[in-house]
RNA sequence: GCCGGGGUGGCGGAAUUGGUAGACGCAAGGGACUUAAAAUCCCUCGAACUUACAGUUCAUGCCGGUUCGAUUCCGGCCUCCGGCACCA
């Protein structure tokens, strides 16, 4: 082989980076095309075949929209405040900003090595200072708006990182980066008002038809809406109000009991707890339970009798109330009525208790026994025992009874989301300092906007530790107050890394803004992102918190958008063994071993060709070996080709030569099926086999390498694969780039136009019609295509071995569809 | 428990609106070239039966249904993978 891939690919990389081939212009004439990639981490692990397929498919799309003729904005950053580099930096002793530095550094070049088309003018680092400066001007923001705000609750605390979690990063109950067990803690935190956003979050996804459905319904579900109504139950003898929310009034009548979680402030309110070590010794148990216990299958449903009861306000029924181990603090109003004939969990609760049951819905035509029933009643069915209400269907009770109650004023109709407000302090150091001062005399201060960034102080020990790192830096913690001037206290904990990726790329556009965080009307140019691109992971954390803060920008005015990311694409991850690749699990297959054994083209295109992208794939070191197969093919045919003397012929129209015809053909077809492959959803893999039926097409020519197929049919191939490598191009840029130059041509292939088919030369003359006899197939005969049902009938009833077929049989039906099949019934 | 998405050769995977199941590639087998190997090129390749070398039957998780015709549509199961999870 005379060519050196290696030393191709070095060439091309660095004259694409000379001449700027991937930077994008703010305004151009063309139509915009925004793609995105989910930034990375910067973890400093070697790039594996996971990492390779992210950014590939990334690229391969930029690079044909760039071809199609879009201003293609594909630019890079880097995530890089966060726990890893912290972690890293301790178990190595280093500074994590150096750590980090170093670590985009090897990135970078593996990025280039595999010649990802970046436009590498627009790079941005989160931790540094340029950048967090807005990050904290986001905080202010929201602060502002009120959006920001500091409360005391039980929040998660990861024991092993040291710090509390938002809920979206806690997962069945466990850290969702080192995975050990979370437990609840009592802090004053801050957190960001994302419940505001509630409803819009979950209106504005109907929006996104080109999300993955998949992805929307992950965020319906953990939004979590829920209409009902709040219902005032009263304590008996006393005019204390016991609100309850419930979605199924039409159960009212049917309530026995009344649990409360543990927290609930009654309990306060009419107890002196120190009086009661039985409460008190309850609600240390419940609290004692981890998440992991409470979610598990063996999890027993508990409580304890108050020696209070409340009156059911619909029918003033007396009902025992109990604090109990599973209605949860954090939903509705803490209390729920106790229904246990049509609530399962209510009906194992009494069962242990000894409570009574109601029955007050039964299926239509069977009544319910409450003694002999074996699990609560769940379905619809007709009211009993309900007053005025009995007789009519359960559904339509509902809304019925609902009316009563907010006539009555005894309670009113409510919507509650399980989405909880956004926990965004951090007690670690690797962040973004949050941009508030305390004042002993005159109370909280955001740091004014013109003083910011607040800078991270570089000296510290960031060992971890119940307090902030940041809180043992007294150059750090001490500040005048910007009132009264007196001894004040900076805010300590830094900000939540999501924070930083929720506005990332809006920074994009004007990564160099030294006044602004981006340049309102740039990015309302590029906004929103045309396709983004990433793992399913972030399907609620990152993509949530990203909609929220553009929502808010939107509202602030700075922004045109209220969506940021129009289309998303979620693709799949590379296992090997049947796990995700990653270096904690020590599974990585590193790309650079493979690019250096066969190319960055073959590892490209092997990716690609793999698996449809949106599939998860079992890594396999064999099959790569079939792409670098048919890159060797391509350039061997090239290359014969390439130096022929030959003449101008025009491959949209049919020559005469009958193998040029055919060749002119198929090559309209190839570039019919690559184009709608990518553009139907990134069908790479079809694309790219498309690519490689092509060239067998071309070696299918008899002796195709070893004879002269004379001057037209040279010229034909040739021209042929001019178009071919501009097919290939996106996913094989190097040699598709080579090649291309070998053919004669100027200028960068990437600045060539994508190629266009002619619909006519995309079907055939003829086309081959399936016999089938009674849906089985039996033959197949040649028609011209577009042939008319009666001449096909008449010619497929006629021919000889039908008409062997079908000898003595009585037909019973002839369906014919043109192009397709024929079909003869037979009895 | 609830909500999604899948099950196709030895393997990764293809199959417009229901219309030739298995494209393309890997692995395997055979042949050509070669002193030999590598590389390359060509052929075969779901299973069973029959050998008339052309056929027949069975095959897209399982069982039914609709249809001239079902990997595709409908119903009921099995199973794998995700997400949520005492949310009242």
């Amino acid at each position: 082989m005379s060519y050196n891939l290696k030393e191709i690919e070095k060439k091309w990389q660095s004259e694409w980076e000379k001449t700027k081939i991937f930077s994008s212009t703010d305004f151009s004439d063309k139509a915009k095309y925004y793609a995105l990639m989910m930034f990375p981490y910067p973890s400093g692990s070697r790039l594996h075949m996971g990492h390779v397929r992210n950014y590939v498919i990334g690229d391969a799309l930029s690079r044909y929209q760039r071809m199609r003729g879009f201003n293609v904005l594909h630019p890079m950053g880097w995530d890089s405040f966060g726990l890893p580099a912290e972690n890293a930096a301790i178990k190595e002793n280093i500074h994590p900003g150096n750590w980090t530095k170093e670590n985009i550094k090897i990135m970078t070049e593996q990025l280039k090595n595999l010649g990802i088309g970046y436009d590498w003018d627009r790079e941005i680092t989160t931790c540094e200072a340029e950048y967090y400066k807005w990050t904290q001007w986001l905080f202010l923001k929201l602060y502002k708006k009120q959006l920001a705000y500091k409360k005391k609750s039980t929040v998660n605390w990861c024991p092993s990182c040291s710090t509390v979690l938002a809920n979206e990063q806690v997962v069945n109950g466990i850290c969702w980066r080192c995975k050990s067990e979370i437990v609840q803690k009592e802090l004053e935190q801050w957190f960001f008002k994302i419940t505001e956003y509630a409803q819009r979050l979950l209106d504005d996804l109907q929006e996104l038809s080109n999300w993955p459905e998949k992805v929307k319904l992950m965020q319906e579900n953990w939004i979590g809406k829920s209409k009902g109504i709040e219902i005032n139950f009263v304590l008996e003898d006393k005019n204390i109000l016991i609100p309850v929310f419930t979605t199924r009034p039409d159960t009212i009548y049917g309530v026995t009991f009344l649990a409360l979680g543990v927290d609930h402030p009654l309990i306060n309110e009419i107890f002196s707890i120190e009086k009661n070590p039985a409460i008190q010794k309850f609600k240390e148990e419940v609290k004692s339970l981890t998440l992991t216990m409470r979610i598990s299958d063996q999890f027993e449903k508990k409580g304890l009798f108050i020696n209070k009861y409340a009156i059911n306000p619909i029918n003033k029924e007396r009902v025992p109330i109990f604090l109990t181990n599973y209605v949860v603090m954090e939903y509705g109003t803490g209390a729920v009525m106790g229904v246990p004939a049509h609530d399962q969990r209510d009906f194992e609760f009494v069962k242990k208790y000894n409570l009574p049951i109601k029955v007050v819905i039964c299926p239509k035509d069977k009544a319910i026994n409450a003694d002999t029933m074996l699990e609560a009643y769940v379905d619809t069915g007709i009211q009993v025992n309900s007053d005025k209400f009995s007789g009519s269907s359960n559904v339509d009770t509902i809304e019925k009874i609902s009316d009563f109650i907010e006539e009555k004023g005894i309670g009113k109709r409510k919507i509650n989301y399980k989405l909880r407000d956004w926990l965004i302090s951090r007690q670690r150091y690797w962040g973004a300092p949050i941009p508030i001062i305390y004042c002993p005399t005159c109370g909280i201060f955001t740091v004014p906007e013109e003083q910011l960034p607040v800078l991270l102080p570089e000296k510290v020990d960031f060992m971890p530790g119940a307090i902030s790192p940041l809180a043992k830096v007294s150059e750090f913690v001490n500040v005048s107050c910007p009132k009264c001037q007196g001894q004040a206290k900076r805010e300590t904990d830094t900000m939540d890394t999501f924070v930083c990726s929720s506005w990332y790329y809006l920074r994009f556009t004007t990564p160099d803004s030294k006044d602004v965080p981006f340049d309102n009307k740039i990015v309302n140019y590029w906004m929103p992102v045309d396709q983004y691109i990433g793992g399913v992971e972030h399907a609620i954390l990152h993509l949530l918190y990203a909609r929220f803060i553009t929502k808010v920008l939107y509202d602030l005015k700075y922004l045109n958008v209220q969506e940021p990311f129009k289309n998303l694409f979620t693709q799949g991850m590379v296992l090997k063994d049947g796990q995700v690749m990653s270096k904690s699990k020590g599974n990585t297959v590193p790309a650079d071993d493979l690019i250096e054994k066969y190319g960055a083209d073959t590892v490209r295109g092997f990716i690609l060709f793999a698996a449809p992208p949106e599939k998860d794939y079992e890594w396999d070191n064999h099959g790569i070996e079939g792409v670098s197969r048919f890159i060797n093919r391509v350039i061997r045919v090239v290359e014969k080709f390439a130096d022929y003397p030959t003449k101008i012929v025009d491959i949209n129209c049919l020559p005469s030569n009958e193998i040029a015809k055919i060749l002119v053909k198929t090559l309209h077809k190839t570039i019919k099926r690559v184009t709608d492959d990518i553009e139907k959803g990134f069908h790479f893999n079809t694309a790219i086999s498309s690519l490689m039926e092509f060239t067998n097409h071309l070696y299918l020519i008899e002796n195709l390498l070893d004879r002269d197929l004379g001057e037209e049919l040279n010229s034909y191939i040739k021209e042929s694969l001019t178009t071919f490598i501009l097919l290939l191009a996106p996913f094989c840029p190097h040699i598709s780039e080579e090649l291309w130059k070998k053919l004669g041509k100027t200028g960068s292939i990437f600045r060539q136009n994508w190629p266009k088919y002619e619909n006519s030369l995309t079907t055939d003359a003829q086309t081959l019609i399936v016999v089938q006899v009674n849906g089985k197939l039996k033959h197949k005969l040649s028609f011209s295509t577009g042939e008319t049902i009666e001449i096909i009938k008449n010619t497929v009833l006629n021919d000889i071995k039908v008409k062997s077929l079908i000898d003595g049989k009585e037909i019973k039906n002839i369906i014919v569809v043109p192009d397709k099949l024929i079909n003869i019934v037979t009895n």
